[in-house]
DNA sequence: GCTTGACTTGGAGCGCACTCGAAGGCGTAG
DNA sequence: CTACGCCTTCGAGTGCGCTCCAAGTCAAGC
């Protein structure tokens, strides 16, 4: 048996961005944001590993909830001086939770907002007579 | 009793902006965009009533549910061609109602992968022994 | 050798939703 | 009359996160 390569070879960047759902662009640009570093291929091409994978996957789900590039580079700026800031990294992500959440409580009240005014211009196309209507006088509702 | 002036007089761009929130600025945007028409005063001052105050909360919270500027340009036109639109403008809603749910979905799994990561950097400071620990090995988790 | 295609770099450009600045008008207080 | 403050308009500027372009390099195929 010859020297076995491993699954997880390292992927082109349009394979990467294929594979993380982003375009090249994009991981260029967050190279270039000193997001990560991306070994490279002899000719200078970036091989991206399971490790560059896994820290871009994670970033992508910061950035999928809101979070700033400038947020970004400081929890990578943590991540990168090991193991002694972790109790900085979670209270970054605790802080950043808190702030999802708010965003997430407000975002429903306007949904629900929203789903007020579907239900005001009726399910079926009939105005909704709605037996006992309230006491509101004759509104104009637009 | 002479007549009476109503309680809901109508209030200049500054009330009215810190009263929905926004910035005068952003009024005036959202006017000049042709998102509402503003009476005005002698002077030429606006005057924000409850009928432009009704209608600016509904867009703003149709903006924080994300929909763009296009948007309500479109669901403001609908509006303004009366009753025959409410279909039309129904619709609108729902599909819009649909993009948000998907975004909400969206946002709830990257916020439960930050909150994986939370779990892993543990919630006392201690790494978290965890009695009988799964069956990945030495994993480096950053 | 030549072409093709994917990659590299640095830097410029874009779309969105504001956000601000400059210049001027109007109304009230002193 | 003057000063003040808030209002007006028009147009330009800002910040963010990409997004794209031009020019060049490299490996593989014909």
């Amino acid at each position: 048996m010859p020297t076995v390569a491993p699954l997880p070879a390292a992927l082109p960047i349009r394979e990467a961005a294929a594979l993380l759902g982003v375009s090249a662009h994009t991981l260029r640009y967050y190279e270039r944001e000193g997001l990560l570093g991306v070994p490279r291929a002899a000719g200078g091409e970036r091989l991206y590993g399971e490790a560059e994978l896994a820290r871009l996957r994670f970033l992508l789900h910061l950035r999928g909830t809101g979070m700033g590039m400038a947020g970004l580079r400081e929890y990578v700026a943590l991540t990168e001086q090991g193991a002694a800031t972790v109790d900085a990294r979670r209270g970054l992500l605790l802080r950043h939770e808190a702030a999802v959440l708010a965003r997430l409580d407000a975002l429903q009240a306007d949904l629900a907002a929203v789903r007020r005014k579907i239900a005001l211009y009726g399910y079926g196309g009939a105005p909704l007579p709605s037996t006992l209507s309230p006491a509101t006088p004759v509104v104009q509702e637009t």
